[in-house]
DNA sequence: ACTACGTGGATGTATAAAGTCCACAATAAT
DNA sequence: ATTATTGTGGACTTTATACATCCACGTAGT
């Protein structure tokens, strides 16, 4: 029940995009000022261009742009690019029927929680974060 | 940001002693109704018990009782005796000082979603799931 | 004394997360 | 056209963690 480094390399970097009103920035500009190993970053940029986050250009003055505003962007849609639908839990047998399914007080349970992390997910946006500067706030 | 098994099981497990008004659940017949690797519940059941939701019993006749009603034990307790404190992230720089941690714009964020979680966690004890059964809801 | 049962810790294994590499394709500048 | 630059796609390696197993020991009921 964690946010993985990936999640975190991905929101990093369209926070990153979102703070100036450039709309290119190279894999190595954000690789570099976020700390993020830039062929690892490579294969996250490419997930977040195929689900439709952001926009890519080959070649020099190459790089990303987001393809939306940051107020557009939720931190949902971050999430489910990065690791697929989310889901709280897995049944206790992942692969075959669940022999405890009828009989599971829990997963309704889950099922709740899951609902409430998902909204709250979906209503937070990179332009929140924006707004969050801790020197700002200090 | 996801249950573990292990947490599963530990649900699963007090779950279970809940519904009976025994006071006496031996491992073996926990491990059996709820399809858990006795040995590895061993374990477990140990963290439950150094954390205080549990009461052992060692010998012929021995075995594990709530040591509060289920009402009073909530998924916040289970998680922490399992897990241990619940973070939401940990910081880039996990075992150094973080270089990005001034102006880190998205942890205040992390930040409140860690608290609605915990709330929500906290908020939910094991009467609830025992109330969620299936059979009965459909 | 014997048996049933939990304890504690060491050890092993499987899976997923994190990170690396490289040949290739696109494009801007020369 | 050629070259330099930048992203692409996928294979591969490494490292960490979750999950699981094992066993010698302590405790208590009979």
């Amino acid at each position: 029940m964690q946010v993985s480094k990936t999640l975190d390399y991905a929101v990093r970097s369209l926070t990153f995009m979102s703070r100036k009103p450039i709309n290119r920035f190279s894999m190595k500009e954000i690789a570099e000022s976020q700390h993020i190993p830039l062929n690892y970053l490579a294969k996250i940029m490419r997930r977040l261009v195929n689900k439709g986050l952001v926009r890519s250009v080959v070649g020099p003055e190459g790089g990303y742009a987001l393809r939306k505003s940051p107020s557009e962007i939720n931190l949902k849609e971050i999430y489910e690019a990065i690791e697929g639908e989310f889901r709280m839990i897995d049944c206790m047998d992942k692969d075959a029927i669940c022999a405890l399914f009828e009989t599971c007080p829990q997963l309704p349970i889950w099922d709740k929680l899951q609902v409430t992390m998902i909204k709250t997910l979906e209503s937070t946006t990179l332009e929140d974060m924006l707004n969050q500067d801790r020197i700002k706030a200090v």
